[in-house]
DNA sequence: GACGATTGGAAACGATCGTTTCCCAACTGG
DNA sequence: CCAGTTGGGAAACGATCGTTTCCAATCGTC
């Protein structure tokens, strides 16, 4: 009942992250959210009760978004390590293409806000673990079919710890080249053939 | 002549940097600075010109200390990749210990002003250049000795991008042995034993 | 069609931001 | 011992910060 909304809160949500995913939570004002957004001041506040509260929903929205997608690439590949290599690809494309807005919004908050704000740390940690024992399953899939050898793990760990690296390095200008070989160093170590 | 300065600014810059660090550049006034410091907000403004140049200075300390630390360490090992793997060890010491001021600065800036200070980009980028030429050629020592195989480039690379990773995830709270089955994983990809 | 509820937005809140100004203290060279 | 130069710090600068308040506009309900 009452008067409906004039927005649309999942637009508004993707304009605010990509806001501060631009230049940072704590450099960008509520002005900067207001003119990204569209939405006066006061209209921000009586829709997220705070700055923070907005950060927090940016990121929860994106991190949901990170583990669909993870699972609908996995889905639609073949074999387990055929969806993690597709993956990856679409991690390079990510962290390279899309100037000036680089790298990944988990690894911007990380470093900038982690530290600082429990609750961005906890989706964080939560997170991780997610996509971390998706990983793993699937390494476990290509292990026992004889494609990757180690332990499942430690090799999980690695590709996730290997893709943050990428993303801080996506902050400072990596190119498309070098991303790939990373990622095909990484491999070819980590496969059998 | 004239009045000498009371304080040593090499002090200073460490205890700014660590300010910096702990809760990043842009969640850091120049009054928390002269908490941390001990120097008067106009002290600070006489010595250093402003925050960002203050901040640059403190990266720039950072990352020759760095720097230093790398060559000294793969100089005082036996060969240059037992001088890689003793370098990896003290990463791992660094990421983990020093809380709560975990990961690396050069990490933290990466993420939160390489994409809106040209400055502290440029810096980053010079510095990754130096450490990955100089891992380069270590892993083209190891490749000669039979003890790594692959690209020595690409080798190199993926162990840059890894560590940047591990910093990132010690900004989320990363256990010693996380990171350590991280470094274990890939130096065992890695060595052809 | 009046009412309660809710939205959108302009304006204002005190607080704090990065920076500058001003004045005195401390030192050197003559 | 005086003139000149630099360092240290209190105070104040305008601007902007995140947040709240207030009011008109708009809906469902009686």
């Amino acid at each position: 009942m009452a008067r409906p909304r004039e927005f649309d809160e999942a637009e508004v949500v993707d304009r605010a992250r990509n806001a501060f995913w631009a230049q940072g939570v704590a450099a960008t004002s509520i002005a900067d959210l207001s003119d990204a957004t569209g939405l006066s001041v006061g209209s921000i506040y009586k829709a997220f009760k705070s700055k923070d509260q907005l950060c927090a929903l940016t990121l929860e929205d994106y991190l949901q978004q990170a583990q669909e997608h993870l699972a609908d690439t996995l889905a639609a590949a073949p074999t387990p390590w055929d969806g993690l290599r597709a993956w990856l690809e679409d991690i390079i494309d990510q962290a390279v293409d899309t100037s000036p807005t680089r790298g990944c919004y988990a690894v911007e908050l990380a470093a900038e806000r982690a530290a600082v704000d429990d609750r961005v740390r906890s989706l964080l940690v939560d997170h991780d673990a997610v996509i971390r024992d998706t990983v793993a399953a699937a390494v476990r899939d290509a292990v026992g079919a004889g494609r990757v050898s180690g332990d499942a793990d430690g090799v999980a760990r690695l590709i996730c710890t290997t893709i943050n690296g990428l993303q801080v390095d996506a902050r400072k200008g990596l190119t498309r080249p070098e991303a790939r070989a990373t990622i095909d160093t990484m491999l070819g170590a980590l496969q059998t053939d």
